[in-house]
DNA sequence: TATGAATGAGAATTCATTCAT
DNA sequence: AATGAATGAATTCTCATTCAT
């Protein structure tokens, strides 16, 4: 083993059995998010994602019950990953306006990792349980931003059951923008300015009230 | 009382050639959306159309190049089906309850055809060429009625631009609420009532300007 | 009907149910040979010959009893008219040279209907009841131009079972040759000089006797 | 003894890996060339050759890309076994004499290897990238031969170009020889006398030069 | 724990032949 | 005699999973 493939596992000294085998299945789970991104769930078959991950087919049974197991694991584990990142870039302005670096950075971390698109989108039909949980994540998460909103009286009038439908509207509406607007010849692109507009206007005429000079939450 | 009459009765004696031939298709398109509705495309295997058709595996290739082209026409043709429906469910109020009603029509028409929301959603993926036209087709659509809703002073403030990202956030509000609410323990249900007010909430105040006494459009 | 259609079919008058008969057939044999030319028997099917010719495929089956018949009546139709294409080029020269001339002809048949190689060649493996029938034909009256020669003293010290082993290797010499140097980039071409003067050399002084000034035979 | 010599030496108690793999790979080939030698190539399906080898349909694809590189692979590798049969029994006589028995070894190895002459007959068309690789081994070495006999003096007067067309020929005699003469009712058999004596004259007396007493080549 | 050959159930598609009209 | 839709067996190839080493 070679000092920079030490360095590459996070490791400096011989791993340890517990190590190493964390370690070949993190090799697998990489692995599989890149061939699931490039190629989409349905060509990513074992063999593909083993030869990715420079294991033999076997291995993978190791580590995972099955094909499915690993697949289902995907989507929420990189959806995490999402939530963070867009926590980080969200400010401590207005309601209305934090729901646009919301949806703003929602788009830069598409392009932050290109693949999380298709393994979202297909998540439904191919991951379902994955899909799922991730769902569940995210509308908990939301459902309690909005909550936080009214309370600041930044929204007023929508009942918590109202705050769940919005939360599928406004998840409903990102992923399909994302998908007509996120690509343009192969490349993944920022979110055109009318786009984000259009998503300022309708979000915040219809969800929040106008902003006062001293409307700030928290 | 012709023969070709009786065939669309569906009181059949006998059929001529021609239409033998086109009863034929039609069942192996309606097996299929029957097959797809219930067990997703990647079950959609010829062998289970061609069963449930109750016609031979080679009878499929007589009326279709081979499996993606029926996959590829299902969605497109029901997708017209949902239009005429919804556009027939549609009155001539003021044009921010019109698309109330055009947002209900859409979940009763899940109902009617429940194999249509499955068909719709997994097309992205298996039936590319289909989705797109559908989305096409639908998108063109619900741009003109916003256009003619901003001509009518309902809308004002948003660019045609605008318009189509707003048309996207509209089908995916849809699309995420249909799947979120549509099923209940399997069977398809009626949106719920605050899913239709939450809707209405957003899209009224995001979307439209207050209506006067005078604001219908047309 | 048109004049021009009619005058293709070798009548002026309206065809009667047995000429009718005979010209469907006609159609059918003449695509075969077409088809097998170009594709090869393998590639020959029910269904491609019936589209040359211009008939549905159900026709196929009222004039021959299976793809098979027609297959194997393929060769040995065509190789009749070798036969007389070949006999009409050949001289009344010394026995040596005559030989000399059929090669040449036989060469120049095959750019004259190129389709003959391949349906040739094939047969062996594709129609292998036609094969031997060709065969026969061939070797039998190859064996007599033979004996022939050797009544005239051209040809001595060879018994009538060597003739019929000549026979074969003479053929095999053709079909090797024609295989190997009758095309050029697609195209049938005529015999290298190289080949037609070792042919030559090979067969006058391994089979006939130095021509004498009154060597003729016949 | 080592274990890889105790898998050379046929009695096996326990293969390695690499040993069981080979063995399967060669059990797929034997079978393979046992069933295209019965049933020709176009017979010859996966299904056919694996139950022949006795595994499952799906091994083949662990040792052969595709049905078509096993078929291509067939012949080369058996013409080689031929050209050192050949070669073994070819003595230090004079170069017509070496001829004769190259021709007789011809047919004795067909009598060995019964599959031989189908294999090579139907490879033109069915595995036409192994014909081809074939032709060219054949060819060449045989050509090599002509030139050392000219070198020797065995032969006069005949071109490179033309030995390339006099190779050809040769094998294409043989060819059709042992298509005509090699099977009687289902069995292999050895050439009849008068088709020897009948090349033996023919090539000769048609691309030798008379033996003298000190006409070895060499 | 890692390996990778072996498995066998299916997948889409082709095609000679039949047969009612 | 002509038609062409219907048939279904057979083909090649894929792939998740198992298991002996």
């Amino acid at each position: 083993m070679t000092q920079s493939s030490q360095a590459a596992s996070g490791k400096v000294t011989k791993l340890n059995r517990v190590e190493r085998n964390a370690w070949t299945k993190r090799k697998i789970f990489d692995a599989a998010t890149k061939v699931v991104g490039k190629y989409g769930y349905a060509e990513a078959s074992v063999a593909r994602i083993t030869e990715e991950a420079g294991v033999a087919q076997g291995t993978f049974y190791n580590h995972f019950e099955n094909r499915q197991e690993l697949l289902d694991q995907l989507l929420p584990k990189i959806g995490i990953d999402m939530v963070h990142f867009i926590r980080e870039r969200t400010g401590t302005a207005h309601a209305a306006r934090q729901e646009i670096e919301r949806f703003s950075a929602f788009f830069d971390f598409i392009r932050e990792v290109p693949e999380f698109l298709r393994i979202l989108n297909e998540a439904e039909y191919f991951a379902p349980i994955g899909y799922q949980k991730h769902l569940d994540n995210i509308a908990t998460a939301y459902v309690r931003i909005l909550r936080r909103a009214r309370h600041a009286g930044a929204i007023i009038d929508y009942s918590d059951e109202e705050f769940e439908a919005i939360v599928h509207m406004l998840m409903g509406a990102r992923g399909y923008l994302s998908r007509r607007y996120s690509y343009v010849g192969g490349n993944v692109t920022a979110a055109p300015e009318h786009v984000i507009s259009a998503y300022q206007k309708l979000v915040t005429r219809g969800l929040f009230v106008p902003e006062r000079k001293n409307g700030h939450d928290r």
